[in-house]
Formats: C-alpha cells, structure tokens, sequence
DNA sequence: GTCTATACGTCGATAGAC
DNA sequence: GTCTATCGACGTATAGAC
C-alpha cells in the first residue's frame, strides 16, 4: 500500500504511523472521537504531541488514515465473499458478510461511526449506496428479473437496515445479528428479487 | 411543559431558556456540535459565554434540552398520525409521517443526529425499536396474522431504512424520499404484515 | 529524519463583583 | 441575572536539539 505522502517512507517512519493508526483505533472506539485528545494518542505512543504531528499534519488527518484502514479491511472481506458468491446471490453474500464482519470487529464499528460524524467526510460515504444498488441490479439480471425497481432506494433501506442491525449487537451483545441477518435475506430475497 | 429544573421559573427566565435552545438548535443543525462553542451561543443570544452558562449547567445540557424539545415535536406530531390511522394501518402511517416530518426539518434531523452521536444519551436511545416493535405487533394481530416474526430485528431493519432515506433526502434534496416512503411501506406489507 | 520544548489561541467551566 | 476575570485542557504551529 503506498503512502499517503509524495515521497517513499523510512522503516522507522512507517512503523510509527502504523503504531500511531492502532492507537487511534483503539483509543477513538473506546472513548470517542471528541475525547481522544492528541495528548492522550503520544502518551500511548510513547512520544510528545509535537512528534505525533510530525507524521501528521493534524488530528483529522490521524484519524482519517485510521478511518481508511478500518475501510479497507471491511471493503476486502466483503468483497472478496461477494464474488466467491455468484451474481444473484452477491446480496444475500453481501448481508451475512457485512453485519457478521462488523460484529467480530466492535472496534471497527465505532470508529466508522466516530469517523464519519466528526469530520464531513460525505465524500466517500456519499454513494455508498451505490455499491448495493449494483448489487441489487446484477442479482436481478441473473435471475431473470424485469420491472423498474427504484434501486437507489432499495439499496438505501436494505444498507440502513444493515446498519441498524450492527448497532443493536453493539449495544446489546446478547442480541442474535445473524438471525436479523437472515430475516434481512428474506426480505430482500422476497420483496427486492423477485 | 414543566421545567427541567426543580422550582418554578421566572417568565424572564423561561424567555431566555427557550431562546437559547432556539438558537443552539439553529447553530447546531448549521454547523455541528463540534463547531457550535458556548461563545457563539452567547453571541448569538446577545449575552456572554457566563450568561448562558447560568440558565443551563454545561453545553452538553443545553444541547440536550435541544434534542428533547425536537423530540418531542416529532413524537407528536408522528404519534398523532399513527393514532388517526387504524391499528391494522399504523406501521404505513408511522413510515409516511416519519419520513415527511423529517423531509420538511432538516434542522431537526441534523440536531438529532449531532446529539446522539455526540454524547451518550443511549439511554432513550437505546430502545427506540420497541415503539417500532409494537406497532408491528398490534398490526399483525389486527389483521389475524399468526406465525412467529423476530419483532426486534424487524423494527431495527425498518427504522434503519429510515434513517437511511431521511439522510440520503437531506444530503440530496433532489431525491425523492416519498417514493422510497411506499417502496419501504410495500416491503413491510409484503413481508413482514403478511 | 525524528523528535522535544515552548508558545498561541480557543474551548468549557468556575468564582465573585455588580 | 449578567458581567469580568481566570482556570486548565485542548489542537495547532514553530524553533531547534540530536
């Protein structure tokens, strides 16, 4: 993965921001964005604010690069079981991997949330949608399906309620998220493929 | 509506209180919590940061006092239509009025948004699926619908989808949240009250 | 190239005068 | 009921040690 500066980065330099990234991670998914201070992040880091600002440029910027990592962790497993799975199955594939991901990873989940209600990052997350409304037009095509379905709509409830889904686990750990996976299989199965 | 302090209030006072969370919802919903400092707040009333700091204990009160006074506008307002409707037609009702009432306040739902996330108020939060829930249930057993329904996941999956259709209406006002309101009113007819 | 020391401005909050 | 004055903590910027 290459760096996010113009230039090539020592050893040392990419372990310190490798270091600094997990440390964001986990101090931003326990404490929340507004009270993880830059001083609490060097502290765990064993250096000075200024140091931790010298691989840097800001605050955001650190907790971006962690945004960024969790993504991209995300964006790899689901992908990946999205086209192991077939086209018109790559929904349900994309459900079950999702909410099952982001529950073996709390961690994960918080910081996307903190991430994207701190800063305006809208501008990946703006389409998000897009990506399941592909999903949904692809399993359509395989299996046979005409009709105008509004897609953009269908992608945004069938994401939301993904979400909504991951939430309540966080919170209430007792909470069956793969039995709400499945019931969100048959409603998209049913109501959005057929 | 009785005060949130513990005697009563001078009219002066209730004056300035409810000025200041008409201001602090305006700032909010404009700029983010984040972004919205006490200073501002008292600029914008035409006090200082002390003065405000006087009617209300701490920012995250007024902030809070904020989020309750737009709950309960949207509590009313969405309670009153679910009541109108027959039981049978409840959960139609609340997805429509939910929907529309947050499409024509987006001040409201940016306030919500920022002072959910932005501190820890799980705690009414925390159960807003089992309104959701029951409404489902009552609908159900209106219509003479038997068989077991994981009530729980199916309120989550629909109060996510809309929050996902009102945020997708706020951050696009070209998008047309009342079509995406029957599309999620056809799912849940379809597949979960039937 | 990597980091510390120091300083500036702003924030939320408190104490006490009027 | 509102002010001024002040506090500690924060994010950020710069200079310079090594």
């Amino acid at each position: 993965m290459p760096s996010a500066r113009g230039r090539n980065l020592t050893f040392t330099e990419e372990a310190r921001r490798a270091q600094l990234v997990d440390v964001t991670i986990q101090l931003v998914a326990e404490h929340g964005y507004a009270a993880t201070s830059l001083g609490r992040i060097a502290e765990s880091a064993g250096i000075t604010k200024a140091g931790v600002l010298y691989h840097f440029p800001s605050k955001q910027a650190l907790v971006s690069a962690a945004h960024a990592r969790v993504v991209s962790r995300v964006v790899a497993e689901v992908g990946a079981a999205v086209e192991a799975a077939g086209p018109a199955e790559a929904p349900a594939a994309y459900i079950r991997t999702m909410i099952s991901h982001l529950h073996d990873h709390p961690h994960h989940v918080r910081m996307l949330i903190e991430a994207v209600t701190s800063t305006q990052s809208a501008v990946d997350s703006a389409e998000r949608w897009r990506v399941v409304a592909d999903l949904l037009a692809t399993a359509r095509d395989a299996r046979g399906i005409a009709g105008e379905l509004d897609l953009r709509s269908a992608a945004l409830i069938l994401g939301g309620g993904i979400d909504s889904i991951v939430a309540e686990s966080l919170r209430d750990p007792a909470y069956d998220a793969s039995a709400a996976a499945e019931l969100l299989v048959g409603l998209v199965e049913n109501g959005l493929l057929s």
